[in-house]
DNA sequence: CTCGAAAGAGCACGATCGGTCACTTATTGT
DNA sequence: ACAATAAGTGACCGATCGTGCTCTTTCGAG
């Protein structure tokens, strides 16, 4: 039971980058499995059927956005120093992480918008944990932290920031989107400060 | 050669709809002549291939887009009343008129963003020329004009905004989208003014 | 009205899709 | 070390994919 885990994390990790090139419907098994060095029964073999396989992926490429932009600042002190580190990570992220296939978020995220079901829950409750996590940070920039309805006009223009720079950078090719984004956004910080 | 150009466009509309909702890959030559009420060669005759036919899908989506958005704010004056009636046109372009199967653009913009090719040019193309005019309004706010790279800043957050709303409303059912999107922008058109 | 051309139907192709089944090989608990 | 079980293989299924081909219907210019 330990070597298919092992092999089941290898099928989940290439899946991801394969959805976040090609989306969900057109990462085929076939290709997966050829890519992972398998065939494709002994692929199948690790998951119920391909929407099983889905989910999964839906779940690690969270797991995977997390460990990446979450870990490294979760030591840092709430509020504005912790805020833009996640900010800078998340640039990372999209530029240099997701540079070669593109983020498997958005990608999920565009394709499971208007597709009701088991998949897109899964991804939205997963969104909707990460923001409340960073409404929590920019209520604690004040003290006594801000209203949860002003957190929330905060999130929505972080966010949107962030979307704006993924666009301008890999759909446009704009080598000023990191700058756009962090100018605005840091903007966007001052005006939240009390 | 008059009936053919009809149906070319029957193809087409119902061609952008399925791209909206599945994406370029996906969206398969057979489900597509059966909702347009054609055979599958019948169709395919009015294609040299179905990377022509994309390509075509491109070019009408970004017609459509077009068409809703700008052709009722064309005789508008310039500057901030041009952009306030062009936002809440593109908030009423995804809330309504992509209501049911996604907005085509995006669908296209995160597909093809990590995919080199005649396609993604064409995106690319129609997206630049839309931001030049867009900056252009930006612009018309202050007399003397706004710098260029003040009016490209005040692009980006704008479309930031819009896809900003675009996922809170369509991916998360966020019942605020909407105002949380206009009161950012309202905020903007505040900054940008002199 | 006629006739050539355009529009479309019907069929078939090789490839690939998700998925199953019987079988072999490798791993693991005892 | 050995049996039980997990991991993985290969052949195959029906369906559908994009794309040709030939044939029929329909249209529009003269």
């Amino acid at each position: 039971m330990r070597k298919g885990d092992a092999t089941r994390v290898r099928i989940l990790d290439e899946a991801t980058r394969q959805v976040a090139q090609r989306g969900l419907i057109a990462a085929s098994l076939g290709d997966l499995a050829e890519a992972v060095g398998l065939s494709k029964s002994g692929l199948f073999k690790h998951f119920e059927s391909k929407e099983a396989m889905q989910l999964a992926v839906i779940e690690r490429a969270q797991e995977q956005f997390t460990e990446y932009v979450w870990r490294p600042v979760q030591d840092l002190p709430h509020g504005r120093p912790r805020l833009q580190a996640i900010f800078d990570r998340w640039l990372d992220w999209t530029e240099t992480e997701c540079a070669a296939h593109g983020c498997p978020i958005m990608a999920l995220s565009v394709e499971l918008d208007d597709q009701p079901g088991p998949l897109r829950d899964a991804l939205q409750r997963g969104m909707e944990r990460w923001r409340r996590t960073l409404m929590r940070e920019f209520q604690a920039m004040r003290q006594p932290p801000m209203a949860e309805a002003e957190a929330a006009a905060a999130y929505f223009q972080m966010k949107s920031y962030l979307l704006g720079h993924s666009e301008a950078k890999r759909l446009m090719g704009d080598p000023d989107a990191r700058r756009s984004a962090r100018a605005a956004f840091h903007a966007l910080l001052d005006r939240s400060e009390g």
